[in-house]
DNA sequence: TTGTAAGCGTTATCAG
DNA sequence: CTGATAACGCTTACAA
């Protein structure tokens, strides 16, 4: 267990441990000979300096801390894989921290971060940028992914669910639906209340009249989207269109509707958001608000990536990821942007097709 | 940009450093009132320590390093998820290091968590453990997922892939088929290497013919499956039966299956591997051979916990991580493991469920 | 109870 | 071109 160290090396090559620092960083000039005996020397000993060591030097640690919520699902493979390509191709590696969902917790973990990462970025939809703000390092550049910190002094992206949602409810409307229920998010959760928004924006935009009877609550899960189906299920008359806040309660409102007895979208038309892979091959197909999930952790890299780049602090970027319509028959209306479950797969992006090691 | 130290505090506080540091972590005796100065201070500034410092000279990082293959759709996220909430149970961080098919960057991975982590767990099923060998670390200890390391010197867990493809094969066997055809995995991937030989035991087993013609090369993509069902059943006669060496291909089979005018599974049955979430609710729900890749995750993580309490260097374990056949309407025989995609949610493990933030 | 000082393994800055 | 040597920020004997 003894690890070796840049002495070992400079003992074995009969140099100094400074010139074995010039040999392995390509720093300084180093005389042909003596380059490739301690490189010898080095391969030999299989000799890999400390990180730790490096970084309490250089100032850097490669490595871009990332703090997440409870991500379940494809939208945490998602993300990351959005990630980490492109931070690799920067160089950095990612170190990971999930499944926060408060203040405290997400204090400790930028607190152990502390010294281990040139860079962060944060996704916190269930804390309050107000209560974030104290626990953000200061001597580290951060990006704030889906936070309600709009305007704030930091880098932040969001998915714009407002819009998404308010675009879905209009489709709804516009197919003659005006009684349109929303089961909706994780209370004091930003991207549900966003969603929840759209819907009302797009009702009243609508002319239809916002009926709190129509709007139930709902917590993200296939479960919670039945329960709540299966109470807007019992009201007289149901409502003949169903938003849900995500896909998941979408599929456990469908299970519920049908065993009600209601058919789906005869009797009552069904919309998620997220699109998540199984909304294609769900019967019926579920139409949806589709979210580059990718695309979001790529874009949060590059914004540090850019940060990092320039010396003098721009003024913080705020982006809004786009989000769109994918309209299949769970409402009823098949649009032009239907994608049938079981085309020819060479017409369908099979990103997320693989799934074995 | 300028980060406070340990010094700041000390000089603020009026005290020397070594008595904040004992104050920070709560060892060596301090009097009540100088420990109180310090801590206030230490809020006042906001300052946490140096984590590559303090692991200099502590010798602990308190991280793990996680290096990955590339990994799709929810097999991915669900080996973290298993992992990051015993890790950080055991006060561990998870550094990640994903999409390394081959031995170059798997090494340079390795090389790059030198120094940054106390423990690794190297998952990766496309390069050989002879290959490994030579950049696996030896000043920290290793758990090997997936790896064809079966028998060497370092602990592993391995899921039972043979066992798993034989007892589906068996399965459709036992129902009556007596050409099953198999969609294999990647070349060169040893799960997929694993899953095949399941399929020929099998086979063997039930007094049936190993068929060359009946073994088509995949790639554990959806197209492959759609491109491998495609080239089967122009066979003359088509096999009765697919077993395909993951769901996504499995999926993309049916699909070419159906496009072939042959229906499953009255005319095909078809069968999976890895029991994805689609499985259930595709029409007709897949039967397939489920892996609890969370398990996966956490026993990985529990391993190498255990490795770093003990001081003398136990003989490496390895184990071997059952799956259970879950058998499902596209194989025909709709048997005691049967779940309807609908049924109310109560009665399921909403594990997959939520996917929104 | 507290302070001084010696590292931890590197890189960086000097002289030589 | 190369070698001492001083940091980097922290923990931990050892003294006081």
């Amino acid at each position: 267990m003894a690890s070796i160290t840049i002495r070992d090396v400079a003992a074995r090559a009969g140099v100094s441990i400074a010139t074995v620092s010039r040999v392995l960083n390509g720093s300084g000039p180093v005389r042909e000979e003596t380059r490739a005996r301690v490189e010898q020397v080095a391969a030999e000993l299989n000799f890999t300096p400390h990180g730790a060591a490096r970084s309490l030097i250089t100032r850097r640690t490669d490595t871009f801390g990332v703090v997440l919520p409870d991500l379940f699902g494809e939208f945490f493979s998602e993300v990351i894989r959005g990630m980490d390509p492109l931070a690799r191709g920067n160089g950095y590696h990612l170190l990971l921290s999930s499944s926060h969902d408060n203040r405290r917790e997400i204090e400790f973990a930028l607190q152990a971060m502390r010294g281990r990462v040139d860079g962060l970025i944060v996704m916190s939809p269930n804390v309050s940028a107000r209560a974030l703000e104290s626990c953000l390092p200061g001597d580290v550049p951060v990006v704030l992914l889906n936070c309600e910190a709009a305007g704030g002094p930091w880098p932040a992206i969001n998915v714009d669910n407002f819009g998404g949602a308010r675009a879905m409810v209009l489709h709804l409307a516009g197919l003659g639906h005006r009684r349109i229920a929303m089961v909706g998010g994780s209370a004091g959760n930003f991207d549900a209340r966003e969603r929840q928004r759209g819907y009302l924006a797009a009702l009243a935009e609508a002319g239809l009249p916002a009926d709190p009877a129509l709007e139930v609550a709902g917590d993200f899960t296939e479960r919670g989207g039945y329960r709540a189906a299966e109470a807007l299920a019992r009201l007289d008359p149901p409502p003949t269109a169903l938003f849900c806040a995500n896909d998941s309660m979408a599929v456990g409102a469908m299970s519920a509707l049908r065993a009600a007895g209601l058919r789906v979208p005869a009797d009552v038309a069904v919309a998620g958001f997220d699109d998540i892979p199984i909304a294609r091959y769900i019967d019926p197909a579920l139409s949806s608000v589709h979210v580059d999930v990718h695309r979001l952790g790529a874009l949060a890299v590059g914004m540090l990536c850019e940060t990092l780049g320039k010396e003098t602090p721009h003024p913080p970027v705020h982006e809004m990821l786009p989000t769109r319509l994918v309209i299949r028959r769970s409402c009823g209306a098949t649009g032009p942007g239907d994608e049938p479950a079981h085309r020819h797969p060479d017409e369908s992006g099979a990103g997320h097709a693989r799934s074995s090691p």
